[in-house]
DNA sequence: CTGTTAGCGCGTTCAA
DNA sequence: TTGAACGCGCTAACAG
């Protein structure tokens, strides 16, 4: 049994909608129109614009002619209600377009989905739990055919609920928590192990960890990656290096700032992600000639034009979006022939700039 | 009379989409298997989940009951069919959503749609003006309630065919060609004019030009603003100078390095956006200490790190794309008693950085 | 206050 | 080869 979903947000979203003109016909011709100017009946008219065969040829052209002279489209709205199937679309779900993570993946979605014809529907939620609970109930109801979705926190539940009406869901960058759905994940773990060691390589081993919430997965497997490296070299994880929860480049250059004015200040950084590697950058360029390392997980433009040498664990994002598309898409196509949850995990490799 | 369209492509595009399966049935609870459970008709469940107050307060949890039992949501399709309204979706074109510009107009477009109940489908045609027909043609059948475009070629046939159609246009970023329609527009001329003059004031004269394909309406406007600003100094434009064509950094790295190359190069370098002000800078880094001086439209993340002075025209992205969603919105709301098109320009602002 | 009828635009089914 | 009826899920307009 599905679960309840939250009436009151949902249908306030709805009403905002229905406050449009009621009076929309646009006056755009229907199957109905292109018939009567053919002089057949509609369902002739369907038959040709579908390109079925059983038409005779003169009739087709009739019909084809009515419909160019009318510049006929046919109702897209109108044929996913009719055919029980779902729309075409595909909602994406991600907390922030602007940075150039979740933009690549986006583009790498689309670019799979287009090719199945399915339209991509974004939908941001800005890190907002609430909004991401809204944005899935609407998605659903609009019949989208799946989902993809970078949910902003641990709690998955609203996506377990799209997952119980029957709209498949794959997640990228997050494992499904609770529930069962195809994922697409980075090796988070194995790409900060790398990163971690390379530092270690190097020397150092009072090493800071700049990164995401607790709550956000990547956040805690880089963390892991980063203190399993620690580890094996011997090093306990000293939690006074760590700073978790920042979520923009501002935040990092703060908490970046604390670590390096620390009575013993690490001398290296491994940052979780592009928003902290970017803040802790500028956080070490504030503190001018201080001789400490950088490394961080995500590439990102212009990372080898800083002028310092940084390590930096690099995938390919676009691909971390085709993926997920392609499991959706795997999905939609064999609806009959379920398969059990699949997991691809994007590799990593570790790229130098600036030495 | 519309123009006739190209039925192949449009036709190839929803073929891939009817291949998927034809049972998707998935099983979602329909209002009718609502007014079952509640034991009243469709017509009463309906009332009850569009808030309509005529029920009696009884039935009416006896519905809200069932709905939440059933975990029903009403079907978006079904209701905009019947209600002949749009689709509550907004099309967004844009050539190339890797580019920050495009994901930051995205999230603009995004936020302010959002707010008035409706969502956005992304359509990324990759600078394919073939594929943006296409896609212009799909959103269309699709009936979304408008679209919001930024269109990669001055042919914009098919935006005004959108238009014929009765969808409203906005256009971002570049003025209607040949038909009307609202806009956004960046203050290109006096941007460009300003950077120049910039340059021109510090002594520079022999101003090199990187830009976009001519058929960029940016393009063509801030070179118009560079040259404006050179002819006021007394200076004459040398077409030497002028490199136009590079829609990527790695293109205007090349161009750039030409110019640098000529017997009597630019002493400073315009460059009419974010990709190849990138580019440039990345020629003159390689250039090793060349003494050159760089301007640019378009501000972007780490411009103020890399290390020599960048003289930048800056503007809110993000604005661009909330006036354009703003606009569209308008439209939607005021179908009944339509104004003149509308353009709203969005001012520049010189930033430096480096210094 | 509640139910019936009808139809949005299209396509499946069956009959002609 | 073509057409008429019916229904996808929902709601406006009218009963009752």
């Amino acid at each position: 049994m599905p679960a309840p979903h939250d009436p009151q947000s949902a249908r306030a979203a709805r009403d905002a909608r229905d406050r449009l003109p009621r009076d929309a016909h646009r006056g755009q011709p229907t199957l109905r129109d292109v018939a009567e100017r053919a002089g057949v009946s509609a369902m002739t008219a369907s038959r040709v614009l579908r390109d079925d065969p059983q038409v005779l040829p003169a009739t087709r052209a009739r019909v084809r002619a009515a419909a160019d002279a009318l510049g006929y489209r046919p109702n897209e709205v109108a044929r996913s209600l009719r055919l029980g199937r779902g729309t075409g679309l595909v909602g994406l779900v991600v907390t922030n377009l602007a940075n150039p993570f979740y933009s690549r993946l986006a583009l790498g979605v689309d670019s799979v989905v287009g090719e199945h014809g399915l339209k991509t529907v974004i939908g941001n939620t800005g890190q907002d739990l609430e909004a991401e609970r809204e944005l899935l109930a609407d998605l659903v109801a609009r019949r989208v055919d799946g989902i993809i979705a970078v949910p902003a926190g641990a709690d998955q539940r609203h996506l377990a609920a799209a997952v119980a009406d029957g709209v498949p869901v794959v997640l990228a960058s997050r494992p499904p928590e609770g529930f069962a759905a195809d994922c697409v994940l980075v090796d988070d773990f194995g790409g900060a192990h790398a990163a971690t060691a390379r530092l270690l390589e190097r020397g150092h081993h009072r090493i800071g960890f700049l990164g995401s919430p607790p709550a956000v997965h990547t956040g805690t497997e880089r963390l892991r990656g980063y203190a399993a490296a620690l580890a094996e070299a011997g090093f306990a994880l000293d939690t006074h290096l760590v700073r978790q929860g920042q979520t923009e480049p501002r935040q990092a250059t703060r908490a970046a700032a604390e670590l390096l004015a620390l009575p013993t200040p690490p001398t290296a950084l491994f940052c979780s992600n592009n928003r902290n590697t970017i803040g802790a950058f500028r956080a070490l360029r504030e503190a001018g000639g201080a001789d400490v390392a950088l490394a961080g997980f995500d590439d990102f433009e212009l990372a080898d034009a800083l002028g310092l040498p940084l390590t930096l664990v690099a995938y390919d994002t676009d691909e971390l979006g085709r993926a997920a598309g392609r499991l959706l898409a795997d999905r939609l196509h064999d609806r009959a022939a379920p398969t059990g949850p699949r997991e691809i995990v994007v590799p990593t490799h570790l790229v130098e700039y600036g030495m």
